[in-house]
RNA sequence: GCCACCAUAGCUCAAUUGGCAGAGCACCUGUUUUGUAAACAGGUUGUUCUGGGUUCGAGUCCCAGUGGUGGCUCCA
């Protein structure tokens, strides 16, 4: 399997532009083609002429199809409010009911400057296109100087490569709505440097039926949404005295997370990694050294004065492990040496990119630095990935995609020597090619010291996350000049690799939170059992059942609230508990538990000794299925 | 950081044109002793996010700040 060029995230000004990039399942060459897509972009122009009724001296944009819908950027004179969205809304419904058609028209640059001689953002599109600009993935914006086109419907017409439907009367005006978003600000072609528009978004489908079914997976999504079941049940909270973006991780969510760490470092040990505990703070000299100080200004917090010296709160936490490296002369026996850490890392983000566990100011990376001789660096690759693929694997994690990150060749944010860099993606392809693991490269998605490998997952809203990464890297050996004595006694440079397969605890738990729906498999249950006595006369026998399944390792309690047992059930199921233990008379007198599902299946009364033996089985397992 | 929106009890939400701050759940007390999705009765719970302003009177209107939501940019 071979990588594919993929379009990058920003940079394709022209409509047909999709700014969020797509799963395999759903392909966008597919999409392209369909009717859907024809809707979008035609219901984009529809509502964009209803804009310009709303505020005829907007400035229009771009108003591309994008997944589940479409947008429209506008400069606007005055702030939009929601008056004007359903004014506009309701305005294009009865555009589209009137049934305008669609004509494409071919025209000249200097006709089509004519045209849009009060809309700038056309002129630059049009001056761009003339100039047969190329997309930022290589694809020409237009095909000639002259394959200008223009679609017309009723009293607007768009700069604009088309596909559309025939008439506005192809799309239902009931399949239509631009109130389920709320208009947003985005900077015309993605840049923080220029002008923000206002970005409509709205969606259409082919029938009402269609977006009904959409909110319905949108309220669907909420539910499951990982700060939502945070709270549900009792995970993590986030307090504004402690600080955004700063989580506090209550005991349910602490267990779960430190499940997650000692299964991690378990087969970190096994597969011969070394730990490692350094320091939260570090002296500014050291990143300076490494070369991240400037690097990562934008993000790092304002270094801390002790007794005259400048330390930072550490944005990352290579250099600590390197300078372990550096403490000792190092022979190529020694290596490869993977040192291990769950280290906790702090770096500014700004407010607005804030958001539950995915985007925190303060995190813990699962993270390994290897340090490989050259000759080792394609099978120590090859492990990391299969380790990563393990981890994901064991959780049935099976929804990402790999992205291959490379260099952009336009840039020079990026340190080192080109042909390590060619040798570090070529590498890193092979890796993948031998361990089948289906990638695309993107430019641009490199690390700045070197090519990555990252694992990346969507979250309910369909967000995209990278998780895991393996990251190689030649700066850093060199910025701290790690050494080791080869076999023929020459002083040579070990080769560093990055990893980590969560990417941080608190991002991997958020979507682990969404992938389970707060429904963890036992083994990563918080509380794998409660037992429920029918009677307070029962008690005493829960809590006897509660002591020996303690014993046995599992994360067990007896309700013993003074309130009945139907309520009880109800209670805990609400928690997603896996197994309901309830007890009652013929339980005493059998030495047996009443096991009940949380998916409410009843398996009836069960010897207790086999459910002890059957549950730790399950959660030795790490089984996904909390039947027994 | 930027654009738009939002903020009422622990949670979910009410409160007519500016006119006595409420309900359900949770919690507490009592009664009830229950075999698989909410027993009954009573009770507690508020700086209506904060600070100003307008008004006879502000949860409601205005300004500023804080926090949150959706998006942009950025990112583990």
């Amino acid at each position: 399997m071979t990588g594919v060029l993929a379009p990058s995230r920003s940079g394709m000004p022209d409509c047909r532009r999709l700014n969020i990039a797509r799963g395999k399942t759903m392909p966008e060459e597919i999409y392209q083609e369909s009717q859907l897509y024809k809707i979008r972009h035609s219901a984009a122009h529809v509502m964009a002429e209803a804009m310009l009724e709303r505020f005829p001296d907007a400035k229009i944009a771009i108003g591309p199809p994008i997944e589940d819908g479409f947008y429209y950027d506008f400069e606007l004179p005055t702030p939009i409010k929601d008056d004007d969205i359903k004014w506009v809304e309701k305005r294009m419904k009865k555009l589209l009911a009137q049934r305008h058609e669609f004509n494409m028209r071919e025209v000249s640059a200097e006709e089509a400057r004519a045209l849009f001689h009060d809309q700038p953002y056309k002129l630059e599109l049009i001056n761009d296109l003339v100039r047969g600009a190329r997309a930022e993935n290589g694809a020409p914006m237009a095909d000639g100087s002259d394959g200008l086109t223009v679609y017309t419907q009723n009293n607007f017409t768009d700069l604009c490569r088309g596909p559309h439907v025939q008439s506005t009367g192809d799309i239902n005006p009931k399949a239509v709505s631009i109130s389920l978003r709320p208009p947003a600000g985005a900077y015309w072609r993605g840049d923080e440097e220029r002008q923000q528009l206002t970005r409509i978004y709205g969606t259409a489908w082919e029938t009402p039926e269609e977006l009904r079914d959409y909110r319905a997976r949108l309220e669907e999504a909420i539910k499951r949404d990982h700060r939502v079941l945070g709270e549900k049940l009792d995970l993590f909270i986030i307090d504004s005295m402690v600080g955004k973006g700063l989580p506090l991780w209550l005991p349910a969510g602490a267990i779960l997370r430190d499940t997650l760490e000692r299964w991690l470092r378990d087969i970190q040990i096994e597969r011969g990694y070394l730990p490692v505990v350094t320091p939260h703070l570090g002296n500014i000299e050291l990143y300076k050294t490494s070369g991240h100080y400037p690097y990562y200004a934008d993000s790092q917090y304002s270094p801390i004065d002790v007794d005259g010296e400048e330390f930072l709160l550490r944005p990352m936490n290579c250099p600590h492990h390197c300078r372990i490296y550096t403490s000792q002369p190092r022979s190529y026996r020694d290596l490869p040496l993977r040192y291990a850490e769950f280290g906790a890392v702090y770096r500014y983000e700004q407010s607005g990119e804030l958001r539950g566990l995915t985007r925190v100011r303060g995190f813990t990376v699962d993270d390994a630095h290897l340090f490989v001789r050259p000759d080792q660096l394609l099978e120590e690759f090859k492990g990391v990935v299969k380790l990563i693929q393990h981890v994901f694997g064991a959780l049935g994690m099976t929804d990402f995609r790999a992205r291959l990150g490379a260099r952009d060749p336009e840039s020079d944010k990026y340190v080192g020597d080109n042909a390590l860099w060619e040798e570090a993606t070529i590498a890193i392809g092979e890796a993948c090619d031998e361990l089948g693991l289906e990638y695309h490269i993107e430019s641009g998605e490199a690390a700045f010291y070197g090519p990555k490998l990252d694992f990346i997952v969507r979250d309910v809203l369909k967000r995209e996350w990278q998780l895991g990464t393996v990251q190689v890297d030649y700066n850093l050996p060199q910025r701290f000049d790690l050494e080791y004595v080869d076999r023929d006694n020459e002083r040579k440079r070990p080769v560093m690799i990055h990893r980590a397969p969560f990417g941080s605890l608190e991002r991997f738990i958020g979507i682990l939170i969404e992938h389970f729906a707060g429904a963890f498999p036992p083994w990563l249950a918080p509380t794998q059992a409660i037992i429920i006595p029918i009677r307070a006369s029962h008690n005493d026998y829960a809590r006897e059942i509660e002591s020996l399944l303690l014993a046995r390792g599992l994360r067990v309690k007896a309700d013993l609230q003074d309130r009945n047992m139907r309520s009880k059930i109800k209670q805990h199921r609400r928690l997603n508990i896996p197994w309901l233990l309830i007890v009652g008379d013929r339980d005493i007198e059998d030495r047996t538990v009443s096991l009940r599902l949380r998916t409410d299946e009843d398996l009836g009364a069960m010897p207790l000794e086999a459910f002890a033996a059957a549950a730790a089985a399950n959660v030795q397992a790490k089984s996904q299925e909390i039947g027994l």
